[in-house]
DNA sequence: CAGTGAGCGAGCTTCCGCTTGACTT
């Protein structure tokens, strides 16, 4: 339909014909350029190297096989007639490499001629950028084309010469890239870093001072400069502070100026909007593609913080119109990234005269994010006043300071704070400070000393994994949500919440004259969707890294893109540089399929003291398990790792805990009674039945026989109840929904106003007969059921 | 749904970057 819409109207002009990217671009643009233009798009890349196999002759200087895939074909044949009718093409793909690989493939696979084919790009949308194109067409750069060849066929000889050893030596059908590996090393690295990581502990010292005139009063909060490594070093300062006299040294203002974060990339974007409103980076770029498509926003896959000299004049009225013009100050940004390819602009509102859209709540905030981020860029910087105020103490060359901030001119402030990753509290830092003079003395109102913990490096949230891939120009960002989900995917990693642990700590107080010393308790290490490796994820990264340990450094990527530069410029040969790539590679790979051991992570924990029997835990066919007796023992058990349990780690009384299930205990009925633990948790398992037990209620290892058959009697009751009609194979039930009819291997419904309980089988047969019409056609066909 | 954990072997799996739908609950 789209078809031949688009026909008609190349027949009534049969004048111009440009191929962008993207559907939505080309609406846009066919707007800007007018009636003589017909404006279409390739959905991206339109050719791509065979999906199975290599696609890429090792021996034949790495030629690439490329194929039209399945669901491209029907557009590529509409492209081809396109082309045919007009006079002139314009391939006006992205301005990368990427882009210009398109319209590399465009040209052979549509068979055009250089004679009526100009390659054209621009970065920005407006009309001035799109005639200026069109005015300086140029020829499609093979240099750039060769430098995307080289990429694409260095990832696909990476990835599909990597897995399969994986599946060779680990388990089928893992994987392995330039990308998701590194991915999954950030992971297993910063596990590894929390493992080791050793907390100290310190004392914090606070105190709060009062004035000593009744006249002139005010209160003060101050810390101690430094921290007291022991309870017995803090206990012996607060003993000073009792006879101490507290006085002003001196105090100290001085301007601060807060600026403006740049306009947002993919990647920034996805940052804030999982701090601020916890989405995730998928979630993100689902919103983020609504507002595109319906024109609010600019593309959203972008690494450029540039924003157009049209959308710069905006900005500048906005904030004229809205805050006044002091708040006005324009700037523009220079990327932070080295591998970013700048094709695009950054992601702000198309029109900023929208400060609202209409949408869902989710597409609203996103929005007013954007909005906000972008406005905030062009404003003034936010100017504020610190004050710095050290305290004497007369018996101890130890300082107090109070620091205090205020805004005296909140600049872009008045629209956007960006958020920060680390969820721990800032330091305080009160408002305005009293106006003190040095000399003057201070009354002691109070003196705390609490102790604190070092923390362990934080675990990667998908955000800032992704930020962390970005700064090491790891991955696009068409790619970072993809990246995110194949790991996941391929359980390298999961993303978890886990509860905290209780931790003690000390309090002293000194008030008075005297000290308090209490003993609190806080909860600590709660993690909220952050990501822990697998077992799995750990063994691959382990085999990965001693084996292949070009390509899982972080520096690889950003290595071999200096050479696709190289290339891109003209300076290298693509062919050689794949070459002088692969020889090594490839050779390392053949020698680790030979000669590497098959990994399976065994650890072993030590001997069971009961049994005398060894303790050992490794990675089997269904995942971690733990074995107690050695391999050629005829009675050696095994049981699975329970969820968050990693091999690495695991003690040998974790262990030894793990064979305690199943229990048996005891019987019930004539039949034994047995819990355990399954994948969905742990039940009671009696006359073949199984019983989940109650969440924090029970416990298999401890629950007793009389508290099973409680379970196992509930069970009964609640199925009693669930049955209340049998005829032969039609049953009345009643259900999580409410009471049904199963016949057949499917449900059907009964009506509100009828009691199930006086249900005929005549009755039912009827319902379902009324019902069996309406049953979806796509419906696919149903097994045959036993009669 | 609540198991398994060995070994054999056929046939399968797999990459990164460009783009949107077309699906169902």
């Amino acid at each position: 339909m789209k078809t031949t819409k688009n026909l008609q109207k190349i027949l009534l002009m049969q004048e111009n014909l440009v191929i962008v990217e993207s559907p939505a671009k080309a609406k846009t643009i066919e707007k800007l350029l007018g009636k003589n233009y017909l404006v279409t798009s390739s959905y991206g890349h339109i050719r791509d190297l065979v999906k199975k196999g290599l696609g890429v002759d090792v021996n034949n200087n790495f030629k690439p096989e490329y194929i039209i895939p399945t669901d491209k074909k029907k557009l590529v044949d509409e492209l081809k007639k396109l082309s045919k009718q007009a006079k002139m093409i314009w391939l006006a793909s992205d301005e990368d490499r990427e882009g210009e690989a398109i319209a590399w493939h465009l040209q052979n696979v549509l068979k055009l001629d250089d004679k009526n084919t100009k390659r054209i790009t621009f970065n920005e949308i407006t009309k001035d950028a799109i005639s200026k194109a069109i005015q300086n067409p140029r020829k499609v750069d093979l240099n750039l084309v060769n430098a995307q060849q080289a990429r694409r066929i260095l990832d696909r000889l990476v990835g599909f010469e990597l897995s399969p050893v994986l599946w060779k030596k680990i388990k089928s059908a893992l994987s392995a890239g330039r990308v998701q590996s590194v991915a999954v090393r950030l992971v297993v690295e910063r596990e590894r870093e929390i493992m080791d990581f050793k907390t100290e502990t310190s004392y914090k010292v606070s105190a709060i001072f009062d004035s000593v005139n009744k006249d002139e009063k005010f209160r003060l909060k101050a810390n101690l400069t430094s921290d007291f490594k022991t309870e017995k070093e803090a206990n012996i300062f607060l003993e000073k502070c009792k006879s101490a006299i507290f006085t002003v040294e001196n105090t100290n203002k001085k301007p601060v100026k807060k600026s403006p974060a740049a306009p947002f990339t993919t990647s920034t974007l996805q940052q804030e909007a999982s701090r601020k409103f916890r989405f995730s980076v998928a979630q993100t770029m689902n919103i983020a593609q609504h507002l595109y498509e319906r024109g609010l926003i600019t593309y959203m896959r972008t690494d450029s913080t540039n924003l157009s000299t049209l959308a710069l004049g905006a900005a500048k009225q906005a904030i004229k119109n809205i805050f006044g013009e002091k708040y006005v100050k324009t700037r523009q940004y220079k990327t932070k990234s080295k591998s970013a390819q700048e094709a695009h602009e950054a992601i702000r509102p198309t029109y900023l005269q929208n400060t609202e859209i209409e949408g869902s709540a989710q597409e609203k905030k996103l929005y007013d994010l954007i909005w906000k981020r972008t406005v905030a860029s062009q404003m003034a910087d936010a100017e504020l006043e610190k004050t710095i105020i050290n305290i004497n103490i007369s018996n101890d060359s130890e300082k107090f300071q109070a620091t205090g901030e205020i805004i005296t001119f909140d600049g872009f402030l008045k629209v956007y704070m960006e958020s920060n990753d680390d969820d721990s509290e800032n330091p305080e830092t009160s408002g305005l400070l009293p106006a003190l003079t040095a000399g003057q003395i201070l009354a002691r109102k109070e003196i705390t000393a609490i102790q604190r913990f070092s923390q362990h490096p934080p675990r990667y949230t998908e955000a800032s994994l992704v930020k962390k891939l970005e700064e090491l120009g790891i991955g696009r960002p068409s790619t970072y949500a993809p990246t995110i989900s194949t790991i996941i995917t391929r359980e390298y990693v999961t993303k978890e919440d886990r509860p905290g642990t209780e931790r003690n700590y000390t309090k002293l107080t000194l008030k008075l004259n005297d000290i308090k010393s209490e003993n609190l308790k806080e909860t600590v290490g709660i993690e909220k969707s952050k990501f822990f490796p697998t077992d799995i994820g750990i063994l691959v990264n382990d085999f990965l890294t001693e084996n292949f340990p070009t390509i899982l450094n972080y520096q690889f990527t950003a290595k071999i893109e200096e050479y696709f530069d190289k290339i891109a410029d003209g300076k290298l040969d693509w062919i050689a540089m794949l070459d002088s790539f692969y020889k090594p590679f490839h050779k390392k790979v053949d020698d680790s399929l030979e000669n590497s051991q098959t990994a399976n992570a065994e650890r072993i924990l030590g001997i069971d003291a009961k049994s005398g029997k060894q303790v050992s835990a490794r990675m089997a066919r269904f995942g971690p398990i733990v074995q107690l007796g050695e391999n050629d023992d005829p009675e050696k058990k095994f049981s699975s790792l329970k969820k968050g349990q990693l091999i690495e780690t695991l003690t040998i009384d974790e262990a030894l805990k793990l064979f305690e299930l199943p229990r048996n205990l005891g019987e019930y009925e004539g039949k034994e009674v047995i819990a355990s633990a399954g994948r969905f948790g742990p039940y009671v398992l009696h006359d073949s039945k199984f019983i989940s037990m109650k969440k924090n209620i029970d416990d298999p290892y401890s629950i007793t026989i009389e508290r099973a058959i409680e379970l196992i009697e509930e069970k009964r009751k609640k199925d009693n109840e669930k049955n209340i009609a049998k005829f032969g194979d039609i049953e009345v039930l009643n259900g999580f929904y409410g009471p049904y009819i199963a016949y057949d291997g499917k449900n059907y419904k009964i009506p509100k106003n009828q009691d199930p309980k006086t249900l005929t089988r005549d009755d039912c047969m009827a319902l379902i007969e009324s019902q069996k019409n309406k049953e979806p056609k796509t419906k696919t066909k149903k097994t045959a059921t036993k009669k």
